[in-house]
RNA sequence: GGAAAGGUAGCUCAGCUGGUUAGAGCACGGCACUCAUAAUGCCGGGGUCGAGGGUUCGAGUCCCUCCCUUUCCA
């Protein structure tokens, strides 16, 4: 019976690109539902957009457009992402849609319907220039503690201690820099302190298999607490102005956007159902009935920062929703991905970037090859180590692997016009791939794939060495040991299509090629497929090249860091980008440095480097001819606020009198970013 | 502060419920081979298994203490 399994993966937060974090984690899933698929099941596989929630409005309004406009941009870019690392999904959706509001607003009223919803007038701080409530990251201010500036709302980070935004010793906002006042606003609560919900969640954390032991020892360690450490209801409202859905019933009040995130799952699957998607696939049940069946499973991959909610709150929400709604069977979770072991860093730069990755020419089945062979099943980090990366690529799956069919394909396409026969006895051949395969097949389900790359790397091991005990290059030599040869190189590629099957989730393209073009089948490999002998090959082109040192450096020699601030290392200090000289506080005053909105763009006709465009100054407005055409499109720009040099000497251009010049960062490699200030700075703000 | 995970050859890691001289891949040294978009095979050097105690006939594997790294504490 084929499994019925709807997959997800962690929701990324739609304020920026995805990050080297997320292409792991959407590999890792990816890799496992091919996987399934292989076996013959049946997966839905879906992702969306986290939309919501007051980054998002804020960042938003510092770009001077609106919060759907922030979010359609960065969904634009999403595609080439996933399609560049190969990452399958069925269906991308957002949160902020109508199918996630409609199931969110049912979910709410259905917890309230079951008593687990309630109000509670809360006091929080409250910005009175802003007009609105702010979220404890916007606070800042001197640690109650040590006494320390600026400190986060929190917790400190120079004493490490933990308290309430309210402690803080003349707190600001960090949006307006004013003093916020204390405000109280009613909020609703939902009980996850209910006996009904900790009950439950004891013994859907006690499930076996369903979680990781780590993960579910962690959940019940959150359930049990007691004192401080007790579990608290969970304040699922947020007053405007919020982007956000609407709370039924309840003007001017918001789902927080924890609440409506994870119900983004099954907004993006019900989406996908209307759609037609599973029509398509023989899947004739509707979204409800599909999402109600008993036999269907429901997988969530997740990160560990997100824990909490997944095993807590989620799954409570569900289970006391009621049907159609259907506690997650498992979630499955990963640790993070370091780089040269450091951390990354969103707000530094570092780390790598997958666009960058793939825009040097890198393969993506190096890094989705790199990654499964270092994944395992617990809640474990991983380091991405360019010397290991480069060598485990290089000698894995050029040396060993593709060089198999190479060397092998070769003698039977010369000699044998591609006909495959073997000598003697096959049924130990099929039989050590029977047993191999049945290996690898639990390492996959139990998302061993570090296991699993081993045990075919084994394997390949093996075909080299049983090829070169026998020679074949001798062989070919002698007319009267064709047959011998024939045999030699035919249990040679019959190993390498089985590497390729094992190796499919991993590698789909190269097995699509193995498949196709090697084999000349008409369908990509199934798992079953390991079992059987081919018996024909094509002429072998070549499957993979090297990890070359340079595409290394240029991956990582981008100038992702922000220039400013960070004293750089000497040793990185190149001429290029080195400091210029030294001037006086005076000197610098002299460049009149604004605000600016961008009013309007538009391409240049015959330019292929400059866009017009018109800036808003507040009181005036500018036309300045800017050479970022090869980094932004017209609507891209349109709306946003950034920087411009405003006191620079009008210059005749071919096109026009540029009145101004817009600032951006730009390093050695290719890309340009334009500066943007900080939320709450309005046209004409003179920088300083 | 509380909790968790990790610390095994130069690098990346495997070592299940304690049991013969601690393993793999890569890197390194030597040899062989030439079919393969320099790719393979054989041999070898290299580890006081974070430190120190303890339990045991026997511990990388169990217990205690300490050190280091990372993470979590909504």
């Amino acid at each position: 019976m084929p499994r019925k399994i709807f997959v997800t993966t962690a929701l990324p937060y739609a304020n920026g690109p995805f990050h080297i974090g997320h292409i792991m984690e959407y590999i890792q899933a990816d890799i496992w539902v091919r996987f399934q698929r292989m076996q013959g099941h049946e997966l839905f596989f879906v992702g969306a957009d986290d939309a919501h929630g007051a980054p998002i409005m804020l960042k938003a309004e510092s770009e001077g457009i609106t919060p759907q406009q922030l979010v359609a941009r960065i969904a634009a870019d999403r595609p080439r992402y996933l399609k560049g690392f190969h990452i399958g999904f069925d269906h991308w959706w957002s949160t902020d849609s109508p199918e996630n509001t409609e199931l969110s607003q049912e979910i709410y009223r259905r917890l309230k319907a079951a008593g687990l919803i309630y109000q509670k007038s809360v006091e929080q701080f409250f910005d009175a220039v802003k007009g609105m409530f702010l979220p404890d990251r916007y606070i800042k201010g001197e640690c109650p503690v040590c006494h320390s500036k600026d400190q986060n709302g929190d917790s400190c980070e120079v004493c490490g201690s933990v308290y309430a935004p309210t402690d803080l010793i003349n707190p600001y906002s960090t949006l307006s820099g004013s003093k916020p006042e204390l405000r109280s606003s009613e909020h609703f609560f939902f009980r996850l302190s209910d006996p009904r919900c900790v009950g439950f969640l004891k013994e859907w954390l006690s499930t076996p298999q369903r979680l990781q032991p780590s993960v579910a020892n962690k959940a019940r360690e959150w359930l049990s607490g007691s004192g401080e450490q007790a579990l608290s209801d969970w304040d699922i409202s947020r007053d405007a102005p919020y982007f956000g859905i609407p709370i039924p019933d309840a003007p001017g009040k918001y789902f927080y956007v924890w609440l409506d995130a994870p119900i983004g799952y099954l907004a993006s699957l019900k989406s996908y159902f209307e759609a037609g998607g599973p029509r398509t696939r023989g899947e004739r049940r509707s979204f409800e009935e599909f999402l109600g069946a008993p036999d269907t499973e429901q997988v969530h991959f997740i990160g560990k920062d997100i824990i909490y909610f997944h095993t807590l709150f989620w799954p409570a929400m569900l289970k006391f929703a009621g049907a159609p709604f259907r506690i997650p069977d498992h979630v499955y979770v990963h640790g993070f991905i370091t780089v040269s072991g450091e951390k990354m860093s969103k707000s530094r730069g570092t780390g790598i970037s997958p666009l960058r990755y793939l825009d040097v020419g890198m393969n993506a089945e190096w890094l989705r090859y790199y990654i499964a062979a270092k994944l395992n099943g617990n809640v474990e980090d991983i380091d991405f180590n360019p010397e290991d990366f480069t060598l485990r690529v290089n000698s894995d799956l050029v040396g060993k692997y593709v060089n198999i069919a190479s060397r092998a394909a070769a003698f039977i396409s010369r000699q044998f016009g591609g006909t495959l026969r073997y000598a003697g006895d096959t049924a130990a051949l099929a039989e050590e791939a029977r047993t191999l395969a049945a290996t690898v097949a639990e390492c996959y389900a139990a998302r061993e794939f570090g296991r699993a790359i081993r045990e075919v790397m084994a394997y390949a091991d093996r075909i080299n060495q049983g090829f070169d005990a026998r020679q074949p290059w001798v062989l070919a030599k002698d007319p009267a040991r064709a047959a011998e040869l024939q045999d030699v190189c035919s249990r040679a590629l019959y190993g390498f299509k089985v590497l390729s099957v094992l190796l499919a989730p991993v590698l789909p393209q190269v097995a699509s090629r193995v498949a196709r073009e090697l084999l000349g089948l008409d369908a990509d490999f199934r798992w079953a497929d390991a079992l059987v002998l081919p018996t024909q090959i094509r002429p072998y082109k070549h499957l993979m090249t090297r990890v070359e040192a340079k595409q290394l450096d240029a991956l990582f020699d981008a100038p992702a860091a922000p220039a400013a601030a960070a004293v750089p290392k000497p040793a990185a200090a190149k001429p290029a980008t080195a400091a210029a000289e030294v001037i006086s506080i005076d000197e610098f005053k002299r460049i009149d440095l604004r605000v600016a909105r961008i009013a309007a763009a538009e391409f240049v006709p015959g330019s292929d480097k400059l866009l017009k465009v018109t800036v808003d100054l507040g009181t005036e407005t500018r036309t300045v001819f800017a050479g970022i055409k090869g980094a932004y499109t017209p609507e891209q720009l349109v709306g946003r606020l950034t920087v411009i040099v405003a006191n620079l000497a009008p210059r005749k251009m071919k096109v026009g009198t540029s009145e101004g010049m817009v600032l951006a960062a730009s390093g050695e490699a290719p890309g340009l970013y334009l500066l943007s200030p900080d939320s709450g700075a309005t046209p004409g703000m003179r920088i300083s």
